[in-house]
DNA sequence: TATGCTATTTATAACCT
DNA sequence: TAGGTTATAAATAGCAT
């Protein structure tokens, strides 16, 4: 006999408690039961008493269930940090080439550097030996120049400071204090050249 | 106003299944509510439409329920084909090592075959020139020892060759019907040498 | 497709054995 | 602790909107 609405808190009673759950958990398997039948549906429930024990229905297999509730999560709800399987070979595959690219290249190095030739064909070193040629006198080439430019810019560094004593000992006077200035020396350039070079590194 | 009793089976007409299912999965989701309030349990419902769509319930959170429900059972329900984030994240880190390693050694093979060398200080394309013109060193001796070994082969191969002959002619008679056969020359061995280079070719 | 209504079925709280 | 009884609360089938 039901004497009124009940409250749904926790029961306090321990043995009503029990006998509640008892009723009412088959009470649930039986609606599930009925549930899954009525309206094709697969159905699981799990519940664990208060006491830790399981207690569980599922229309079919339960572990498919849970399996299906995984896979459905993973791929809807969290996709962001549940990548798929095939992004991870797509990125497997990236790998295997790059490492392959990498093992290239290591032997190539390798071999203008001058090493793990033992295996390489006399055709194969002349092919080297001919690459190396044209490298160093392409990187020669280009030393040459960046120095013949760099002599340049000094050059010019020095002309510029000549100009500058000209002009400061034509304000103080007919004598220049500093050192005296050859004039018409065929060497004069080279010489200022030289002491030239070694400004920029006392100035900097 | 319910007309009678239903039998549980499956509802055919598609509307009322879905009216029903509508209705009794919150019925469900409302008792399995209750029961964990009145009954202090924990309790999680799965239900998967007929149309393949999750709907879910759990008093706490329905992952540890599942968790606890695989270890109490002993079994794991991981979704196989989704790889977690942190080890996706693991790949990428390797890979972003692995294109910093290619960049490097391409820019080392560039330098070593006397390209990209615009931004190389004077220094640096002093670095190169030395290591390369090691490596020609390197290379060259290579080559050299290849060489003095094949030859040294094919002198070796004519010597056999002459030998041969001599056997052959003492054979049929005193006069060899071959080539005459020089003796006592300087020449000589370089003669066959010259010789022999070509045999292999034609022989293979 | 969802929500509201209501007659009726179903679940169940309290009690009993 | 389990199962049965019963008065009552709750759920819900069929219909309407």
């Amino acid at each position: 006999m039901v004497r009124g609405k009940i409250q749904i808190k926790k029961i306090e009673n321990t043995t009503s408690r029990q006998v509640t759950f008892s009723k009412r958990r088959s009470g649930l398997f039986k609606k599930a039961h009925e549930l899954s039948v009525l309206c094709d549906a697969q159905v699981a429930a799990i519940i664990f008493s208060q006491k830790g024990r399981l207690y569980d229905f599922a229309s079919s297999d339960i572990q498919k269930t849970i399996k299906r509730y995984a896979e459905y999560k993973g791929e809807y709800f969290v996709a962001e940090s549940h990548p798929t399987e095939q992004y991870v070979q797509g990125l497997k595959k990236e790998m295997v080439t790059m490492v392959e690219k990498i093992e290239m290249l290591e032997v190539h190095n390798q071999k203008l550097m001058g090493k793990s030739l033992a295996f390489c064909s006399l055709k194969e070193l002349q092919e080297i030996a001919t690459q190396i040629e044209k490298s160093l006198h392409i990187v020669r080439s280009r030393k040459a120049k960046l120095y013949e430019d760099e002599v340049e810019k000094l050059k010019a560094k020095g002309r510029e400071l000549k100009d500058e004593r000209v002009r400061l000992s034509g304000r103080v006077g007919e004598e220049p204090s500093g050192m005296p200035m050859p004039s018409g020396s065929k060497e004069k350039e080279d010489v200022e050249t030289d002491l030239s070079i070694g400004f920029p590194k006392t100035r900097s």
